[in-house]
DNA sequence: CGTGGCTTGTGACTTTGTGCACAAGGTCGA
DNA sequence: TCGACCTTGTGCACAAAGTCACAAGCCACG
């Protein structure tokens, strides 16, 4: 470390986790060092980019020669923080919710299932992927087990900001929703959104760009 | 209108749907009217920036009074392109194909579910959802009887390229990949990219600048 | 019909992000 | 040991996005 690590640009952040997954790819390839123009080509990105953003991480890569791939890899949890898991706690035990409980590929990245709590007491109990739900009020108790966790809001969009505050409350410090809503929390909490409906409509407005749909006949 | 109507830029067009589904809330509860500032305090963001995003559109408000809900509403559909509904066929019946099926939101929001289709023959023919899985090789002609119609890619990141070939060969012209892995399409096809682990890691990163994890004891 | 108050639309400026081009610095072969 | 060849790291110029501040315009009320 440099002493004086700059502060790393939001958009370097959001393609960092692109080049992890590069970079472990190339790992299982067993391929030792890799350049800023093949990671660039991978990542599908610009090569000078790949090279500001990595130099962000203080990570130096050897010139005339590339970058050391496991040292890099090393380097890239260090600064993402994903030295260790991050068991996540899913909230909605809807479609969505047993959706994303199931999904397999979040354990194999890092991000085990703690648990899946809902409110309606009818689902309680209910098995879902490899846990049983369980009643909101557990959600104290879940946290204080697995703290440090990453919340998932598989809610309604009404109860969304409920969902949230009740998350906080609990000592949860990082939350994922995927409610079509606006979840407002305090500034030392950190808070993405996920809508899915929403990816679609852009989907469909620069695919009406390109040709506006006729009336159907 | 201008005649001329300026291109949309890309952060404008990634707000518009958030403001679709505000506006749809506001006319729900028989709001006729409402200003920059209001919709802003909704959409969590600045003033300045919602009246910038909507004079994009050509939409006028009115001084002193602010946008009329339902007109608005209409002028948003129009840009997004949402006036009819977007049918989607998602590839990959695994859980994540099988949750984005199941997963009502998307009928709800004017993108109802064409069909499944999966390359494993003994995933073919069980039920998901409201549909039954199809063989990849139904591909073509469900898209034909559907088109325009989205394409989910929600299969490993190892097929993800093969099968995104495989949905422009068949006539789709949008596709929403959430398979973690690089995709490229032809300059005419639009294609973004949903990956909830990567979401995970971008949410790991700024908690541990906050809050640097101990090693465990 | 005129005036006051409110809200839009936008020009000017700041901040953030991107891409080029090249010097700096390392490797490797002879 | 030296030089040719690569690839990094970064200064700089440009493009995109965000913010501020205010003139222009509209409504309502007297």
């Amino acid at each position: 470390m440099d002493g004086h690590t700059r502060r790393i640009p939001d958009a370097t952040v959001a393609r960092l986790p692109e080049y992890l997954r590069i970079l472990v790819d190339l790992v299982d390839q067993r391929i030792p060092t890799v350049a800023s123009e093949r990671l660039a080509e991978l990542a599908g990105v610009n090569a000078a980019k790949v090279r500001k953003d990595l130099s962000y991480l203080g990570t130096y890569g050897t010139r005339g020669v590339g970058y050391d791939v496991d040292y890099l890899l090393f380097q890239m949890r260090q600064a993402l923080g994903v030295t260790q898991d991050w068991p996540v706690i899913v909230v909605g035990a809807g479609n969505l919710g047993r959706a994303l409980a199931n999904y397999a590929g979040f354990g194999e990245r890092g991000f085990p299932l703690a648990g899946v709590v809902d409110a309606d007491d009818t689902k309680v109990g209910t098995e879902v992927g490899p846990v049983r739900v369980r009643p909101m009020s557990d959600l104290k108790e879940l946290v204080a087990e697995h703290r440090p966790v990453i919340g998932i809001i598989a809610t309604p969009g009404a109860v969304a900001q409920q969902v949230a505050d009740e998350l906080v409350a609990a000592g949860v410090t990082a939350i994922l929703n995927f409610a079509p809503a606006l979840v407002t929390v305090p500034p030392s909490i950190s808070l993405r959104k996920v809508d899915l409906a929403l990816e679609l409509q852009i989907l469909s407005f620069y695919q009406s760009q390109r040709e506006p749909r006729r009336d159907s006949a």
